[in-house]
DNA sequence: ACCTGATATGTAATCGGTTGCAAGATGATT
DNA sequence: AATCATCTTGCAACCGATTACATATCAGGT
């Protein structure tokens, strides 16, 4: 028994034929004769052969992986639309390649929009630079996007998201409404500052200063806000807060509950995101859904389709719902 | 502009040197002479020449990409872990390939644990099949682990974690407790129940067959495990309840406290895992904390030290720790 | 002046497949 | 019987780097 790898060689040896014949009946079975790919097959088995792959995508000059390019891995919102990545990826036979943009440092991500390294990109972060991306491998850009930069995008309609949820808040009887935003300069941290803001005006209500709580997305700013939202006169703080994600509504809710406050009977509370847990917690969280997973999926299927140079859409926007559980409830009601 | 993308003979080209040198010039600096170098530099900034790392990896015979398999990529408790291994994998020049083993089909992992597509394995999901993996690439396993297969292992000491659950449940009073496991056959669901009964058996209680509920990790199994519990005569039912996974207990929480009952005067929880969520919720849980982005750490460095033929050690058990908080307190308490 | 060892560079084989081109075989068409 | 299209297969160049080996240069020692 000798411990070498067999390569194509010594499968083409055993099967009496050429390594070009071999290498045709792995890739394109129908270009050659059954006996002879029946034959083939034997001396693969016999040998047990598999193919290198870094020297078929050095000929081929391609990779066969894919990077995606992730904000924050430890994020449990990311790893939802990486599992939709993936579901489409493997299937298609290419490799995922994660890179957390917070532990890469700004040249390795350079190195990661590379055609010898993958054959296309996902972003999902928006604070990239659009120069350093423009121009290397075919990407597309999902959830996020980074201005200025022409690619695909999968995402969703922030303002109408914001709609959703100030409309509920104002059919419930809330008036003085507030936001809570993700960290200054994400974009979608503006485009849900902007819905709420344009939502509440096509109800002649402003968003004021006082009721724009900044906050980066975590759980623990949530907490932060609760504090300064507990900080303000009862009689004049917003009786009701649309979140920008779901982390930072449980983190106010645990804060205020344990401070001795209720929800939603003193303030109603609106996430982001339906993460999953937040349906099982008490109050279950009024919050708007994204569709993660899909988000994910379209994603990997817009990209594939543009690397095989299929005309794609420049733009998918996937449509969010809000989802109503006990975090809200009429204005001023008792118990 | 030419689109060619330039390749390292043009470099040698332009620099007035050999390929030879321009190689060397790029990954072992030292070997070449400053003046040299300095003209290799320039050649390679004026041409923005990039390697091809599909030919770097066939003639090294190597691959420079890492592969973690993963059970569910959704699931944030592995997020996390990947997290902790992105961080060390990135800097050491390797690439993270994520597979989930949900959507990917036996024979594609196969693939994976392949020397042509990977260095090295990390392997987190118990239930592959040992054979299938022995005797391909480096691997190590964290979290859970494979019976039968010889690897080196990053874990935690779940009979400890075990004992520290039912220890402080015992303290507290409880004398009927109960358990909450994860799916059967899952080494984790095992090692916990053992331990669980181990850790009664020395306090002289036993575990009967109706204090253990049998779950799968999830959310929903967690709710339908108070469903049953809730099923029970409350003068023989558990009092306290560990459970396998948080996401069990918060299920389970949000169940009975919906039907109205409440925790911990009810009913004391302890779950497992500490994810981050579990802090903020009410009440916050009281539970076993795993150092996750450390056990991602650990298992890459394991993992690339065994690669480069350093003797590893073969387990590695890293330390859990008890975090109370106010999901349990003494039994029969009132308020 | 000659030898030795260190340093710097070039030559060419090599990693393991893929694929354009050509040739031989087979069957159909006129 | 000659011609042509189709199917199978082999030959050999090629993908783009790395590296063993050979060669050239130069400083220092005797």
């Amino acid at each position: 028994m000798k411990h070498e790898r067999p390569k194509i060689s010594d499968v083409a040896r055993i099967a009496g034929v050429s390594t070009a014949t071999v290498s045709r009946a792995i890739s394109s079975p129908d270009r050659v004769s059954v006996e002879t790919r029946a034959a083939v097959q034997a001396a693969i088995d016999s040998t047990g052969y598999r193919l290198n792959h870094a020297a078929r995508n050095l000929r081929r000059r391609r990779t066969g992986g894919i990077v995606a390019l992730v904000p924050n891995l430890a994020n449990p919102f990311f790893s939802q639309i990486l599992s939709g990545i993936a579901s489409v990826l493997g299937p298609a036979g290419y490799n995922l390649l994660v890179a957390d943009t917070e532990t890469a440092g700004a040249d390795s991500l350079l190195d990661y929009a590379e055609p010898s390294r993958a054959d296309g990109l996902i972003v999902l972060d928006g604070r990239l630079s659009a120069d350093a991306l423009r121009g290397r491998v075919p990407l597309v850009e999902a959830c996020e996007w980074v201005p200025g930069l022409a690619a695909p995008r999968i995402r969703i309609d922030n303002l109408a998201a914001a709609e959703l949820a100030i409309g509920h808040l104002h059919d419930l009887g809330h008036r003085r409404i507030g936001h809570v935003t993700g960290p200054r300069g994400n974009v979608l941290t503006e485009s849900r500052l902007t819905g709420t803001r344009a939502a509440l005006a096509a109800r002649h209500l402003v968003l004021t200063d006082d009721a724009i709580y900044s906050g980066d997305f975590s759980i623990e700013s949530g907490q932060a806000v609760a504090d300064t939202w507990l900080g303000q006169p009862a009689t004049s703080r917003p009786t009701a807060l649309f979140f920008a994600s779901d982390a930072m509504a449980c983190g106010f809710i645990g804060e205020v509950q344990h401070r001795g406050l209720s929800v939603p009977r003193d303030v109603s509370v609106v996430g982001f995101d339906d993460i999953e847990l937040v349906a099982h917690i008490s109050p279950p969280l009024t919050t708007i859904r994204q569709p993660r997973t899909d988000i994910g999926r379209r994603a990997a299927e817009r990209l594939l389709a543009k690397i095989v140079g299929d005309p794609v859409d420049e733009d998918t926007i996937l449509p969010v719902e809000l989802v109503v559980r006990a975090s809200t409830c009429r204005v001023g009601r008792t118990g």
